[in-house]
DNA sequence: TTGCTCCTCACGTCACGTGAGGTGGC
DNA sequence: TTGCTCCTCACGTCACGTGAGGTGGC
């Protein structure tokens, strides 16, 4: 068969069968009297077989010696095409996130695209002072969503707020990118996606937080429930006096709780979960701090439940009580 | 500052700047008076740019027009930069596939690898003939974690059959691999694994028609209800009871409940169940299929449910209990 | 004078495409 | 004779590395 019939069945263009000549990868069996080259269906077997081994990404002087070095085995050699396939994604998918952050950032020249490869360059550096500077850098090219990702993957607290400051300045619509934050497996990204969300009034941010009460981890819930609680949120109550119960800044969580009891009726919903707790929980440490969280509390209701307490089978908590009355008189 | 040094600082190699320099992408302002190449400050800038340019992925001449054309945007480049990006990583976990594959059929040579490569063309191919070939074809190579895929995969009935059976003869240790088809997000491929599992005995695959039990699709759920049921197990019993209130399959379904029914507790069980469904359903249809299962459940308790039925309000549900009890007699 | 740096020119890598200029076979 | 196919040789692409052979500047 001639290498025109050869190249339109198997697909390789004539110029690379005779390129697979010159390499000796695949020589035609012979050549008619006037040269052309004449290929036998075993020629053709081993064009296949040089496709095959071309699709699994191995070059021709490789396919050469896989083909003809009967010393070569695969398994080292696939091995490694594996493990360079598996870096060429990761490094792929490091520069989408690269170009997907320059296209957001819509540069209208090359200017910009330089500017903000610049500040990407330095937001990922290692030195937290380069990080720093790029944080400070009040440069508006900068998109939100790059500038909240930054944020959520920082861990120097300094360059963090820093980034929250550069966020701030960016605006309001920056809360839905940091916001994706809440979803992030590790807890100290989901603290910082509070704090952040915090940092903003409206019932939009008042929602997020009302939802991180329900999350998994102490810390996040805790700071949820204090931003909530200055903002006035009902809803915060529980995981404040979960806060008090725990001893997890159960000092402010209880000034808190004593802010947000300023209306009789919360104050009554507060003071009877704390009491509730009291009956349940044998723990004096956490009883006594229950007992002195109701100091916080306004109105009679708290003066009533001190006074039970002064009564109670708790030494310490029956002392405590007595006392705050004592102030409060 | 002369070449070395300027190498030296950017990280860029002298053979690269002499590069630079013919192309005309940064050409340096002096020359020393032996011809030396000097760099200014600003020179030593535009490397730096070309290198940001190039971290993105631009080409040589691309660069040269991105800082010398100002007619060049970089909106197009930009975009087109992320759609080959995306095409690049796309193939390359395509191909990262192809080669665990090979690499987890451990040839031992390259001919090894030549008859796994064609086999896994074959399955992939468009053509039915062709995967049905493939499946048919009996080789030992194919490792059964690619059975498995290809089986899951296969919506051709007549394929994944001959897949079925080739997975089947490669052993008892491939029911790992089909139960990651339950994981699926499409109800067909979780359908194929359900009918795969129930092909073969033992306790591991009777845990995963259980857990199957839970499964979204009511034909996912009824497929390993009427398995269990085949394998005597009672957990299928509600199930079986919702696929005859539904009519899916309602007959087979009646059928293996009366099996599972041989045990008189079972029996019991059954009966009450469907006589509870019988007074919470008002239609009137559903009502006549659940009336027509309690003929195939044997037992004193099926016999008197039908005798209350009898008299029932819903004349047809009435006739049936009479008819069937008269056979019965 | 001795190292060191720099110079230009040019070949090699890798998998091709695209000619130019010529010829065989129906 | 006219198309068509085939031949070899060779340049271009792309981003480099690595010489060879020569020279400037301390």
């Amino acid at each position: 068969m001639l290498i025109g019939e050869v190249s339109r069945r198997s697909g390789v263009s004539a110029r690379m069968l005779r390129h697979y000549d010159k390499l000796g990868l695949v020589q035609p069996t012979g050549r008619t009297s006037g040269g052309y080259r004449e290929y036998s269906p075993d020629d053709i077997q081993r064009i296949f077989h040089v496709e095959s081994l071309r699709s699994l990404g191995l070059s021709l002087p490789q396919i050469r010696r896989a083909l003809d070095d009967p010393d070569f085995t695969p398994a080292a050699l696939v091995g490694t095409l594996i493990h360079q396939t598996q870096e060429r994604i990761e490094r792929d998918n490091e520069l989408l996130v690269q170009l997907q952050r320059v296209n957001s950032s819509a540069p209208t020249d090359w200017r910009d695209v330089l500017r903000i490869v610049r500040m990407l360059h330095a937001l990922d550096s290692e030195h937290a002072a380069l990080r720093l500077r790029a944080a400070l850098s009040d440069d508006a090219t900068l998109p939100a969503d790059v500038l909240a990702d930054a944020m959520l993957a920082e861990n120097d607290p300094n360059v963090a707020s820093a980034l929250q400051w550069a966020l701030a300045r960016a605006g309001s619509d920056t809360v839905a990118f940091v916001a994706r934050g809440l979803a992030a497996p590790d807890a100290e990204v989901r603290l910082r996606a509070i704090a952040s969300i915090a940092a903003v009034d409206g019932p939009e941010t008042t929602a997020l937080l009302t939802g991180a009460l329900k999350d998994p981890d102490t810390s996040v819930r805790g700071r949820a429930a204090l931003a909530l609680a200055a903002r006035g949120e009902r809803a915060a109550a529980s995981t404040l006096i979960d806060m008090v119960a725990d001893g997890v800044r159960d000092v402010e969580a209880a000034e808190a709780l004593g802010r947000l009891a300023h209306i009789p009726e919360t104050s009554a919903r507060v003071v009877a979960e704390l009491v509730e707790r009291l009956g349940s929980d044998s723990d004096p440490r956490i009883r006594l701090r229950l007992a002195q969280a109701l100091a916080e509390i306004p109105g009679v209701a708290a003066v009533q439940a001190l006074s039970v307490l002064t009564h109670d089978a708790d030494p310490p908590v029956a002392r405590t009580a007595q006392a705050i009355l004592r102030n409060l008189g």
